[in-house]
RNA sequence: GGGCGGUUAGCUCAGUUGGUUAGAGCGCCACGUUGACAUCGUGGAGGCCACAAGUUCGAGUCUUGUACCGCCCACCA
């Protein structure tokens, strides 16, 4: 076992390298934290079962086997990681779930594509010998991925891998086949789902993704069977399915068609004749009011020929060749049988137009279906497939979210999910591939009787017989992950104790696209299983894109690799550059052809961090620094106070933009709903604090004091500490490494704890009295800019007269008198300057500086300067008349409250 | 066809209930290496807040309309 302070020793503490060496300091302090234990649960621990501390669950949307990640997953995971790693800290028993997908389809597709360059294919390979072959594959590519996630700072419990693959899973999953199978609410039905000729197995309608297309609309005559000079004509995008034509429908209200109704019509090509029949669902005003109906092979024409109890020929393949399948008859002529579909529409095109059947062709946009996994034209076909009977499940699931058990942020989603809800389908489960959960039903050979078994049956379950054939198709790669939150603990195991300790969980993140085929049939499976919604929040992140805003993929050779960034800058720089830009519902635009750029704003502030933490240990020293506690208000300078709020502020903008961990009392409150997660917000409060607070002013303030040994010189150093602990606590969850190696380097590091395992900050009440530093922080900057509008070269001292009464400011500039001389390189007296050309600046205490100066006064250039203050000052007084007389008053404002902005302009200007 | 989101600096984005002179990062310009930091410091330039009308003492913020971009959903073949 590696003890926890090793890395820290490696390097002598108090001379830090000059350069962060990411590499090195990362590998040490993972190997640390997993060797500690640090991110690994308790069940005994959580509230649940009766522990001392609150659960806080996340379980990983699991990646795909299918290829290693890309930075869109280290920004999915990288939030969820910042919200853990924050909730551990917050005194939570925080658990993370690790896992990966098998991801059926996807991950088949490629290894049939390595196997087409071996030139083989899965049916040379034997269905048992080819899942062999996808198993190692994905094994292979899991344990990248699960490199990769410790590599970018994961703080999962890895003792808790899952895979939707396992053996738990997969008992998961045919436990709750099963009960929806004995619950009637699973069922084998013939009907025409979208079928990927490629992929060559059905998808459910979420898998075919529309997108839009030129097409063509093609006119053809039908000639009526009994006077062949006359007709109806029909439009069709898709000519080739007229092979399988059962009837040519027309709306029965259409005056010059319904009359037609009754009569046959000769299908070309297929040579067999059809009826003409009347229904309400022709659509009279699109293409030529007459619809030719294709039951096999579209959906709403399976439904239409339903209602008239016609036949239901296939005629194609499922790889969408023409072929005579089920009911065709000889419809399929010898010559385009095997046909692939396009060639036969050409093919079928040319012939309609010799034989003068082809009306019209006129150029037609419209949504045409497409495999997700592979981008194939999907094909409507009608055959035998398992389904998920959903509307009972979708009840529980919609009302959650209506009523705030479940918030989805960005909110605007919401619509979207009970929109998809409200319409739901039943859900087909079956694929016809290999690698995946067989569908756990067999039937008896003997009697033909079918049952769902949860273990694999030997003998029949009716009569006995022992011959029992299990199905083929396997179950879509949905139909296991959907059991993610609960099924990685321990489902269907009543008495897990992890399930009892960390279900329900709370936060699920993950990407818009996959709310419908992921998201919400989590929360349905979530409550027909477990009764209770699956997690309380549902935190959609942005896509990460190019600067084209093109989506980052393989294809198009714009991808990022996450390692390649760790690599270069260290995960700190990758994760808070993806925390910087991420707002709530927003893309993030990263250049994959400029890292450098793109994740500049991680890499400069992990340095900064770097050297205030080099400054700071340097010195502070090595001696044992005073308690921060046991200092008195009365000891503190006045910049102490003010770092001291400004620290304050920071911790209360990063509780803000972290947002309630969970709903208080199980339901978001609509000012609730929206809180929080606003990881941009976190990031920045936090790089200001840091930067913009603690390095530029407080430790420029600190300098001097430091090096004069005395009481002060401890406060200082106490303060310090503190404060650079505190802000390494706030920048922990987005910058886990850098913080946690400058942690264990503080002075009052106590050996073997974990700044991972540190508690959160909390903001304390501010001190009164601390608005002195801010004047002085303002002077110094009124001084610097006389400087540069003047080009006073810093070589060159200035005089600097501070005109006021006496006061607080007054004695703050001048008590930080040396500060001042350092910081704007000038000396501070009290008292009007000799008359002569000077520089004035006006500080917003009414204390005026002057600068005497031997060259010209730029006149202009001080009148604007002035003239500016005074309209802004205006501004403020007409802002201020206005709410008073808005709050206060029921009348109008008085007549010179309301003078325009251009009227002001212009008087000011005069 | 229906719904939703966006339009703020050269680029990527903040801007909470209407209220000081609209901010940040990156980029750009000038100056600077004073012992934490040039992966930096100081200062600066750069905005008719898409357009038009309206409500208001006051609009980037609220209302209506227009334009452009994007997303989701959908059984017009």
């Amino acid at each position: 076992m590696t003890d926890p302070t090793s890395e820290a020793k490696v390097n002598d503490t108090y001379n830090l390298p000059a350069q962060y060496d990411a590499g090195a300091t990362e590998r040490a302090l993972d190997d640390a934290w997993e060797a500690a234990g640090a991110f690994r649960a308790e069940a005994a621990r959580s509230t649940r079962a009766g522990g001392p501390r609150d659960p806080f669950v996340i379980v990983i949307p699991p990646p795909n086997v299918t290829a290693v990640l890309h930075v869109g997953h280290g920004l999915n995971n990288t939030v969820q990681d910042v919200l853990v790693r924050w909730r551990r800290m917050a005194g939570d028993e925080a658990l993370w779930v690790p896992g990966t997908d098998h991801a059926g389809i996807a991950t088949q597709n490629i290894v049939e594509k390595q196997l087409a360059l071996e030139g083989t294919t899965r049916d040379g390979l034997g269905r048992d010998a080819f899942v062999e072959r996808v198993r190692m594959f994905a094994e292979q590519t899991r344990g990248q991925i699960l490199r990769q996630l410790r590599q970018i700072g994961a703080s999962a419990d890895w003792s808790r891998t899952a895979y939707t693959f396992s053996p738990e899973l997969s008992r998961a999953v045919r436990e709750v086949f099963v009960r929806l199978y004995d619950d009637g609410l699973i069922y084998r039905g013939h009907r025409v789902i979208h079928s990927c000729p490629r992929c060559l197995t059905s998808l459910s309608d979420e898998e075919a993704e529309f997108e839009d297309q030129n097409g063509t609309l093609y006119h053809i005559r039908y000639p009526l069977a009994d006077d062949p000079s006359r007709g109806i004509v029909v439009a069709t995008t898709r000519p080739e399915t007229m092979l399988g034509d059962v009837a040519v429908a027309v709306h029965p209200d259409d005056g010059r068609l319904a009359e037609m109704a009754g009569r046959r019509v000769r299908l070309p090509i297929a040579a067999v004749e059809i009826p003409i029949i009347a229904d309400a669902y022709v659509d009279r005003e699109f293409g030529t009011g007459a619809l030719k109906i294709t039951p096999a092979h579209d959906a709403n024409d399976f439904e239409v020929a339903r209602r008239h109890g016609l036949p239901m020929p296939v005629v194609m393949a499922p790889d969408a060749t023409m072929a005579e399948g089920a009911d065709a008859g000889g419809r399929v002529p010898e010559a385009f049988r095997g046909v692939d579909r396009f060639d036969a529409r050409r093919q079928i095109v040319t012939q309609l137009k010799a034989d003068g059947l082809l009306v019209k062709e006129e150029p037609h946009r419209h949504a045409v279906r497409h495999c997700y996994r592979c981008g194939t034209v999907v094909e409507p076909r009608l055959s035998d497939q398992w389904f998920v009977k959903i509307a009972p499940l979708a009840k529980p699931a919609l009302e959650a979210v209506r009523d705030g058990r479940i918030r989805i942020l960005p909110e605007r989603h919401v619509a979207a999910y009970l929109n998809w809800m409200e319409n739901i389908r039943d859900w087909n489960i079956s694929r016809q591939i290999w690698w995946g959960h067989r569908v756990p039903v067999w039937r008896c050979a003997s009697c033909g009787f079918e049952k769902a078994y949860r273990e694999d049956p030997s003998a029949c379950g009716k009569c006995g017989v022992e011959e029992l054939v299990q199905e083929t198709d396997v179950l879509d790669t949905w139909f296991s992950s959907w059991l993610w939150p609960f099924s990685t603990l321990g489902w269907p195991d009543g008495e897990s104790a992890d399930l009892r300790a960390f279900y329900p969980t709370d936060v699920l993140v993950t990407a818009p696209e996959i709310l419908f085929l992921w998201v919400s049939r989590m929360i349905m499976s979530g409550f027909y299983c477990m009764g209770k919604a699956p997690f309380h929040t549902v935190y959609l992140t942005g896509t990460v894109r190019d600067t084209q805003h093109r989506k980052m993929s393989k294809s198009l050779g714009n991808g990022i690799d996450p390692l390649d960034v760790v690599e270069r800058f260290g995960a700190d720089a990758l994760r808070f550059t993806l925390m910087q830009g991420m707002g709530l519902g927003v893309d993030v635009i990263v250049d994959p052809h400029d890292l450098e750029k793109s994740f500049a704003p991680g890499r400069n502030f992990a340095t900064k961090l770097w050297n205030i933490g080099r400054f700071l240990l340097t010195s502070v020293g090595a001696e044992p620094v005073r308690a921060f506690a046991d200092l008195s208000p009365a000891e503190l300078a006045r910049s102490d106070g003010w770092i001291l709020n400004r620290l304050s502020v920071a911790v209360s903008e990063c509780e803000t933009a972290l947002g309630p961990p969970r709903p208080t009392g199980g339901v978001w409150t609509p000012e609730q709903r929206n809180a929080g997660m606003r990881f941009d917000a976190l990031a920045e409060a936090a790089r200001r604090f840091v930067w913009n607070e603690l390095a530029d002013w407080y430790v420029e303030a600190t300098k001097a004091r430091l090096q004069r040994a005395g009481p002060d010189r401890e406060v200082a150093r106490a303060v310090l500490v503190h404060v650079f602990d505190q802000a390494l606590r706030l920048l922990h969850p987005i910058m886990p490494f850098i913080t946690e190696a400058l942690w264990q380097r503080l002075p009052t590091y106590v050996s073997g704890t974990l700044l991972a395992l540190a508690r959160w900050p909390r903001a304390s009440e501010l001190l009164p009295g601390a608005a002195g530093f801010d004047a002085v922080r303002e002077a110094i900057g009124a001084i610097r800019q006389i400087r540069s509008d003047y080009a006073i070269p810093p070589s060159q001292p200035l005089a600097v007269h501070v005109v006021a009464r006496p006061g607080d400011s007054l004695d703050a500039l001048l008590g930080e008198r040396a500060l001042v001389a350092r910081m704007a390189r000038c000396e501070l007296s009290a008292g009007p300057a000799a008359p002569g050309a000077a520089a004035h600046a006006v500080l917003s205490s009414g204390v005026e500086l002057v600068l005497p100066l031997a060259g010209a006064i730029d006149l202009e250039k001080e009148c604007k300067k002035l003239r500016d203050d005074l309209v802004g000052l205006d501004r403020q007084l007409n802002a201020l008349r206005g709410r008073l007389a808005n709050e206060k008053f029921t009348g109008k404002a008085p007549p010179e409250v309301v003078a325009t902005e251009r009227e002001k302009e212009q008087e000011w200007s005069s």
